[in-house]
DNA sequence: GTCGCTGCAAAGTATTTGCATAGCC
DNA sequence: GGCTATGCAAATACTTTGCAGCGAC
């Protein structure tokens, strides 16, 4: 997503253009990777450097709304924020809490249509696997 | 799983049968249900007034080493303990953040061996679906 | 000019850790 | 009796909230 179509979508909401939103969202799409809170901040911080965590927190809420990118919460570790917008699973490392993208599709179809027979109204399906990364499973030998 | 299978289990691993661990096992057989540490907490203490949330956790992080209960992280909330052993998916209300097991299988085959092809080691699967749970949806309109 | 957004500080929630003591083996 | 598990308190980690001032529109 263009810049330009941030803008759009803000203003259609009635949303502000704030240059910190402006800046996040062009972090996201540069990492093109799920990042943490504070490591957007980071980033940003570089080019503005009075921006704030809570700031981050706002407007990457703000854009889980607006479908510019999903908030994975991963057991006990810090919440990542995925610009990927097509669902795949993540994997989260028991050791070392790395995250990592697992390449392959979702298969939450059942599970959706099993939660709608149940009266809910699911919206977003996250598939998380748990287990020792590359190096943990090598330092565990 | 009976209070004596436990015994066998913990003793065959090194670890002390103390009464919290047979309690909060017992708990969370009756309650047959996920539950947060806080609300297994709040059962024990009706029998054991002087136990502590630390030994919640740690009693709890034990039974999920041996199998006995699964830990599923919910976006924002605390985590929940669930006793099922078969691996199925939850639904947690984005609204209510109440938490509600999904009737289906947990399709995770794939990405299991997709994150196996990437050289993961993964032990665990939990698909977790989000959006409005029943009272939230009417509540909504 | 108005009103939403930001930055700062502080609060809040969930969980973990340090340490002395109790109690299982 | 030795040594692990417990209970208490405090620390930690992450995220959210309150509020005054700034700046987008």
């Amino acid at each position: 997503m263009s810049a330009t179509e941030l803008q759009e979508l803000l203003h259609a909401r009635g949303n502000r253009v704030t240059p910190q939103r402006v800046l996040i969202h062009e972090t996201l799409v540069e990492l093109d990777r799920h990042a943490t809170a504070e490591q957007v901040l980071e980033r940003v911080s570089k080019r503005l450097p009075n921006a704030s965590l809570p700031t981050v927190y706002a407007a990457l809420e703000l854009f889980e709304e607006l479908g510019l990118v999903r908030r994975v919460d991963t057991a006990g570790g810090a919440a990542i924020w995925d610009p990927r917008t097509d669902g795949h699973p993540h994997f989260v490392c028991d050791r070392c809490g790395a995250v990592e993208d697992v390449d392959a599709p979702l298969e939450a179809a059942r599970a959706l249509s099993a939660a709608r027979g149940q009266g809910l109204h699911p919206s977003g399906a996250e598939l998380v696997l748990t287990g020792l990364c590359r190096s943990c499973a090598r330092a565990a030998r």
